[in-house]
DNA sequence: GGCCAGGTATGATGCAAGTCGTACCTGGGA
DNA sequence: TCCCAGGTACGACTTGCATCATACCTGGCC
Protein backbone atom coordinates (compact mmCIF):
# COMPACT_ATOMS: atom_id res chain seq x y z
CA UNK A 1 0.00 0.00 0.00
CA UNK A 2 2.00 2.88 -1.71
CA UNK A 3 0.18 6.22 -0.02
CA UNK A 4 -3.53 6.98 1.05
CA UNK A 5 -5.69 4.64 2.61
CA UNK A 6 -6.98 4.81 5.87
CA UNK A 7 -7.28 8.63 5.67
CA UNK A 8 -11.20 9.07 6.17
CA UNK A 9 -12.82 11.75 4.77
CA UNK A 10 -13.93 15.17 6.96
CA UNK A 11 -17.57 13.60 7.42
CA UNK A 12 -16.71 9.96 8.34
CA UNK A 13 -14.29 11.57 11.22
CA UNK A 14 -15.67 10.10 14.98
CA UNK A 15 -15.04 11.83 17.77
CA UNK A 16 -14.44 9.27 19.94
CA UNK A 17 -11.84 8.27 17.30
CA UNK A 18 -10.31 11.66 17.56
CA UNK A 19 -10.82 12.13 21.13
CA UNK A 20 -8.84 8.25 21.75
CA UNK A 21 -6.54 9.13 19.90
CA UNK A 22 -5.33 12.71 21.40
CA UNK A 23 -6.42 11.15 24.70
CA UNK A 24 -2.47 10.33 24.28
CA UNK A 25 0.57 12.45 25.40
CA UNK A 26 2.56 11.94 22.33
CA UNK A 27 0.10 11.80 20.10
CA UNK A 28 -1.36 15.26 21.14
CA UNK A 29 2.66 16.24 21.19
CA UNK A 30 2.60 15.66 17.72
CA UNK A 31 -0.66 16.62 16.63
CA UNK A 32 -0.02 20.43 18.70
CA UNK A 33 3.71 20.74 16.81
CA UNK A 34 1.91 20.43 13.51
CA UNK A 35 -0.61 22.87 14.42
CA UNK A 36 1.94 25.13 15.65
CA UNK A 37 3.47 25.51 13.08
CA UNK A 38 2.60 26.73 9.59
CA UNK A 39 0.04 25.13 7.71
CA UNK A 40 0.88 22.43 5.23
CA UNK A 41 3.76 21.96 6.61
CA UNK A 42 5.09 18.20 6.00
CA UNK A 43 7.85 16.38 9.00
CA UNK A 44 8.83 12.96 8.96
CA UNK A 45 8.04 10.23 11.50
CA UNK A 46 11.27 11.09 12.82
CA UNK A 47 11.54 14.36 13.05
CA UNK A 48 9.80 14.51 16.27
CA UNK A 49 12.16 12.66 18.46
CA UNK A 50 9.45 11.36 19.97
CA UNK A 51 10.84 9.13 23.08
CA UNK A 52 9.67 5.11 22.00
CA UNK A 53 10.94 3.27 19.42
CA UNK A 54 10.64 3.19 15.83
CA UNK A 55 7.75 0.05 15.73
CA UNK A 56 5.71 2.97 18.61
CA UNK A 57 6.26 5.72 16.62
CA UNK A 58 4.78 3.98 13.36
CA UNK A 59 1.88 2.84 15.62
CA UNK A 60 1.03 6.54 16.73
CA UNK A 61 1.16 7.90 13.49
CA UNK A 62 -0.71 4.97 12.11
CA UNK A 63 -3.47 5.97 14.88
CA UNK A 64 -3.32 9.51 14.15
CA UNK A 65 -4.49 9.13 10.28
CA UNK A 66 -6.80 6.43 11.13
CA UNK A 67 -8.52 9.28 13.04
CA UNK A 68 -7.97 11.78 10.17
CA UNK A 69 -6.26 14.35 11.89
CA UNK A 70 -3.11 13.64 9.76
CA UNK A 71 -2.15 12.83 6.24
CA UNK A 72 0.84 10.77 5.01
CA UNK A 73 2.01 10.94 2.06
CA UNK A 74 4.93 8.53 0.47
CA UNK A 75 7.55 10.57 -0.77
CA UNK A 76 9.98 7.62 -2.07
CA UNK A 77 12.71 6.53 0.38
CA UNK A 78 10.83 8.88 3.37
CA UNK A 79 6.97 9.92 4.30
CA UNK A 80 5.79 13.12 5.21
CA UNK A 81 2.97 14.08 7.46
CA UNK A 82 0.76 16.87 7.54
CA UNK A 83 -2.07 18.00 9.74
CA UNK A 84 -5.23 17.95 7.82
CA UNK A 85 -5.97 21.39 9.56
CA UNK A 86 -9.16 22.84 7.53
CA UNK A 87 -10.95 18.91 7.77
CA UNK A 88 -10.35 19.22 11.79
CA UNK A 89 -11.32 23.05 11.90
CA UNK A 90 -14.60 21.88 9.51
CA UNK A 91 -15.07 19.08 11.62
CA UNK A 92 -14.60 19.76 14.86
CA UNK A 93 -14.00 23.48 15.37
CA UNK A 94 -12.01 24.96 18.24
CA UNK A 95 -9.82 21.39 18.85
CA UNK A 96 -6.60 22.68 17.03
CA UNK A 97 -6.63 25.49 19.52
CA UNK A 98 -7.40 23.42 22.74
CA UNK A 99 -4.19 21.82 21.74
CA UNK A 100 -1.95 24.52 21.26
CA UNK A 101 -3.58 25.88 24.10
CA UNK A 102 -2.37 23.30 26.33
CA UNK A 103 1.40 24.01 24.94
CA UNK A 104 1.14 27.42 25.50
CA UNK A 105 0.69 26.90 28.95
CA UNK A 106 2.76 25.10 31.93
CA UNK A 107 3.23 22.18 28.83
CA UNK A 108 4.92 19.74 30.84
CA UNK A 109 5.72 15.93 30.20
CA UNK A 110 5.65 14.78 26.53
CA UNK B 1 -18.66 22.91 49.48
CA UNK B 2 -17.87 20.95 52.46
CA UNK B 3 -17.78 17.45 50.78
CA UNK B 4 -15.78 17.50 47.36
CA UNK B 5 -12.87 16.09 47.35
CA UNK B 6 -11.56 15.02 43.84
CA UNK B 7 -12.63 17.97 42.51
CA UNK B 8 -9.91 19.54 40.59
CA UNK B 9 -9.75 23.50 40.41
CA UNK B 10 -10.39 24.32 36.94
CA UNK B 11 -6.71 25.94 36.45
CA UNK B 12 -6.28 22.08 37.54
CA UNK B 13 -7.74 20.37 35.10
CA UNK B 14 -5.45 18.48 32.50
CA UNK B 15 -6.11 17.93 28.92
CA UNK B 16 -4.93 15.07 29.04
CA UNK B 17 -7.54 13.59 31.28
CA UNK B 18 -10.17 15.47 30.06
CA UNK B 19 -9.66 13.63 26.77
CA UNK B 20 -9.17 10.51 27.91
CA UNK B 21 -12.72 10.61 30.39
CA UNK B 22 -14.26 12.04 27.24
CA UNK B 23 -12.81 9.09 24.77
CA UNK B 24 -15.49 6.80 26.29
CA UNK B 25 -18.84 6.75 24.65
CA UNK B 26 -21.17 6.55 27.91
CA UNK B 27 -19.26 9.02 29.77
CA UNK B 28 -19.61 11.44 26.64
CA UNK B 29 -23.37 10.69 26.44
CA UNK B 30 -23.32 11.86 30.51
CA UNK B 31 -21.41 14.91 29.47
CA UNK B 32 -23.49 15.58 26.02
CA UNK B 33 -26.77 15.07 27.84
CA UNK B 34 -25.89 17.32 30.94
CA UNK B 35 -24.68 19.55 28.31
CA UNK B 36 -28.00 19.75 26.19
CA UNK B 37 -30.20 20.53 29.78
CA UNK B 38 -30.91 23.10 31.34
CA UNK B 39 -27.18 24.75 33.01
CA UNK B 40 -27.16 23.95 36.48
CA UNK B 41 -29.19 20.87 36.24
CA UNK B 42 -28.68 18.60 38.89
CA UNK B 43 -29.00 14.58 37.85
CA UNK B 44 -28.61 11.63 39.88
CA UNK B 45 -26.34 8.98 38.19
CA UNK B 46 -29.35 6.44 38.26
CA UNK B 47 -31.28 9.22 35.97
CA UNK B 48 -29.47 8.25 32.51
CA UNK B 49 -30.24 4.76 32.77
CA UNK B 50 -26.32 3.83 31.57
CA UNK B 51 -26.73 -0.01 30.34
CA UNK B 52 -23.66 -1.37 32.95
CA UNK B 53 -24.09 -2.36 36.39
CA UNK B 54 -24.19 0.37 39.21
CA UNK B 55 -20.72 -0.43 39.99
CA UNK B 56 -19.40 0.66 36.58
CA UNK B 57 -21.54 3.54 36.70
CA UNK B 58 -19.58 4.51 39.93
CA UNK B 59 -16.14 4.80 38.23
CA UNK B 60 -17.95 6.25 35.43
CA UNK B 61 -18.56 9.50 37.35
CA UNK B 62 -16.06 8.87 40.01
CA UNK B 63 -13.73 9.55 36.29
CA UNK B 64 -15.67 12.63 34.73
CA UNK B 65 -15.67 13.93 38.11
CA UNK B 66 -11.68 13.54 38.64
CA UNK B 67 -11.58 14.69 35.28
CA UNK B 68 -12.94 18.29 36.34
CA UNK B 69 -15.57 17.97 33.91
CA UNK B 70 -18.94 17.13 36.66
CA UNK B 71 -19.87 18.56 40.41
CA UNK B 72 -21.07 15.95 42.63
CA UNK B 73 -22.64 17.04 45.85
CA UNK B 74 -24.31 14.51 48.26
CA UNK B 75 -27.88 14.82 48.54
CA UNK B 76 -28.68 12.81 51.85
CA UNK B 77 -29.63 9.52 50.12
CA UNK B 78 -28.87 10.21 46.79
CA UNK B 79 -26.07 12.22 44.73
CA UNK B 80 -26.07 14.52 42.41
CA UNK B 81 -24.19 15.79 39.47
CA UNK B 82 -23.80 19.01 37.64
CA UNK B 83 -22.08 19.88 34.74
CA UNK B 84 -19.41 22.12 35.60
CA UNK B 85 -20.42 23.97 32.51
CA UNK B 86 -18.76 27.86 33.09
CA UNK B 87 -15.37 25.95 33.89
CA UNK B 88 -15.17 23.98 31.36
CA UNK B 89 -15.88 26.62 28.66
CA UNK B 90 -13.13 28.71 30.36
CA UNK B 91 -10.43 26.37 30.48
CA UNK B 92 -11.74 24.15 27.22
CA UNK B 93 -13.48 26.92 25.43
CA UNK B 94 -16.08 25.23 22.57
CA UNK B 95 -15.12 21.35 24.03
CA UNK B 96 -18.81 21.26 25.43
CA UNK B 97 -20.16 22.48 21.98
CA UNK B 98 -18.31 19.61 19.53
CA UNK B 99 -19.72 17.17 22.56
CA UNK B 100 -23.46 18.46 21.71
CA UNK B 101 -22.42 18.53 18.20
CA UNK B 102 -21.89 14.57 17.89
CA UNK B 103 -25.38 14.41 19.42
CA UNK B 104 -26.97 16.27 16.61
CA UNK B 105 -25.48 14.53 13.91
CA UNK B 106 -26.24 10.50 13.80
CA UNK B 107 -25.23 10.34 17.17
CA UNK B 108 -25.95 6.92 18.77
CA UNK B 109 -23.19 5.47 20.90
CA UNK B 110 -20.81 2.92 20.35
C1' DG C 1 -37.24 -1.03 64.11
C1' DG C 2 -36.89 -3.31 59.47
C1' DC C 3 -36.49 -2.83 54.74
C1' DC C 4 -35.26 -1.09 50.39
C1' DA C 5 -33.11 2.07 46.94
C1' DG C 6 -29.09 4.77 45.63
C1' DG C 7 -23.99 4.71 45.79
C1' DT C 8 -19.52 3.21 47.12
C1' DA C 9 -15.50 -0.14 47.94
C1' DT C 10 -13.17 -4.13 46.82
C1' DG C 11 -11.40 -7.67 44.23
C1' DA C 12 -11.39 -10.35 39.86
C1' DT C 13 -11.64 -10.81 34.86
C1' DG C 14 -11.20 -9.95 29.88
C1' DC C 15 -9.82 -7.06 26.36
C1' DA C 16 -7.72 -3.11 24.29
C1' DA C 17 -3.71 -0.22 24.02
C1' DG C 18 1.25 1.11 24.40
C1' DT C 19 5.52 -0.75 24.14
C1' DC C 20 9.31 -3.37 22.30
C1' DG C 21 12.51 -6.48 19.27
C1' DT C 22 13.19 -8.31 15.07
C1' DA C 23 12.63 -9.01 10.34
C1' DC C 24 11.67 -6.85 6.15
C1' DC C 25 11.15 -3.45 2.34
C1' DT C 26 12.42 0.73 -0.11
C1' DG C 27 15.32 4.34 -2.00
C1' DG C 28 19.60 7.13 -1.85
C1' DG C 29 24.49 7.48 -1.50
C1' DA C 30 29.34 5.87 -1.26
C1' DT D 1 27.34 -2.70 -6.13
C1' DC D 2 26.73 -2.84 -1.10
C1' DC D 3 25.13 -0.66 2.77
C1' DC D 4 22.49 2.35 5.59
C1' DA D 5 18.52 5.21 7.10
C1' DG D 6 13.53 5.81 7.31
C1' DG D 7 9.27 3.15 7.81
C1' DT D 8 6.35 -0.81 8.06
C1' DA D 9 4.70 -5.58 9.52
C1' DC D 10 4.37 -9.02 12.82
C1' DG D 11 4.47 -11.18 17.21
C1' DA D 12 4.89 -10.86 22.18
C1' DC D 13 4.56 -8.71 26.57
C1' DT D 14 2.53 -5.58 30.08
C1' DT D 15 -0.19 -2.29 31.74
C1' DG D 16 -4.50 0.01 32.03
C1' DC D 17 -9.35 0.19 31.64
C1' DA D 18 -14.23 -1.15 31.42
C1' DT D 19 -16.83 -4.45 33.30
C1' DC D 20 -18.94 -7.35 36.75
C1' DA D 21 -20.49 -9.65 41.36
C1' DT D 22 -20.51 -9.13 45.95
C1' DA D 23 -20.53 -6.87 50.24
C1' DC D 24 -21.22 -2.73 52.59
C1' DC D 25 -22.93 1.95 54.02
C1' DT D 26 -26.41 5.62 54.25
C1' DG D 27 -30.82 7.79 54.54
C1' DG D 28 -35.81 7.66 53.68
C1' DC D 29 -40.05 5.27 54.45
C1' DC D 30 -43.53 2.08 56.27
Amino acid sequence: MPDEQGHPEPAEMELGKVLSALADPLRRLVVRELAAGPDGEARTCSSFALPVSKATVTHHFRTLREAGLICQVDRGNSRKATLRRADIEQRFPGLLALLVAEGARGDSQA
